[in-house]
DNA sequence: TCATTAAATGATAATATTTTTCATTTGCAG
DNA sequence: CTGCAAATGAAAAATATTATCATTTAATGA
């Protein structure tokens, strides 16, 4: 587990946020997968532990929890509205197409396209999305 | 405009597909639009000129035209279901997360990176996702 | 520890989005 | 021109997401 509930606990309430059951749960619902979920597999992995907890409680955890980085939407692979666990640095993403498993890599450094772009087209560039997809070891041989 | 009709039909007929007035409407609204459209704004769109067309209609084009290449979805700038139009050659994309303006940037090679991660992870790496957002020139000023 | 309060929750309903189905129409190959 | 497979439009079904609101709860400070 990369978070210990003090930490998320911390993180929550510097933003003014509560630290619920709730919101612990999908956390750990979330970190604990390999690959990604949609926030209709998450209600169910955690409607199973917590029967009482609604979709929409769903929702709007992952929209906070998107917010402050703790969780991050992934979008190749065909899969648009799904959640992986956040890595602690800054990060991009593998996404087996077939099993959805993710894997984070790190180290590759965009900054200076970055910069390029921003001085050819006087854009203010603040965020950017950079994934690949393709087919996990396992899946290729099945 | 990019893409000539003739060009078009060609290339729906290569692939099985008819080349139909609709379909040429939907090509015609989203390559003709700076910015990048969703579904619904696409329908509206093209409604006015065509007003039988339906939404359905709409859907089943934009899927046909992704999959053939000559519109692209994207995905940063919180903009999930959007197209917009084509380049002939593989190109990244530079979002305006104020108002959707879209610019399409080439020349980045990823291949060395992307045989990195393919060596590394064993992944067979077959897609991938660049774009970048943040205020167009003319949204900073506003 | 306990009372207070603002935030969060769950239930329900409303809205929005996407897909299915099917009878009818249409592009286009022959 | 004709026949046929593919495409369309309309309606409905299925999904996904957001809004509303009464009730509950986490966190603060006495």
């Amino acid at each position: 587990m990369r978070f210990s509930e003090k930490k998320i606990a911390a993180i929550l309430r510097r933003h003014g946020y509560k630290f619920t059951p709730q919101r612990w749960a999908v956390i750990q619902i979330i970190a604990s997968s390999p690959d990604h979920l949609t926030p209709a597999a998450i209600y169910e992995k955690v409607h199973q532990e917590h029967p009482n907890i609604g979709l929409v409680t769903i929702y709007r955890t992952l929209d906070i929890l998107t917010k402050l980085g703790l969780i991050c939407e992934l979008h190749a692979g065909g899969s648009c509205h799904s959640y992986t666990t956040a890595a602690l640095e800054h990060h991009h993403h593998l996404i087996c197409s077939n099993c959805g498993k993710v894997v984070d890599f790190s180290g590759y450094d965009l900054s200076e396209l970055e910069q390029r772009l921003s001085r050819q087209t006087g854009f203010a560039i603040e965020d950017h999305l950079l994934e690949f997809a393709g087919l996990c070891q396992a899946c290729q041989k099945g």
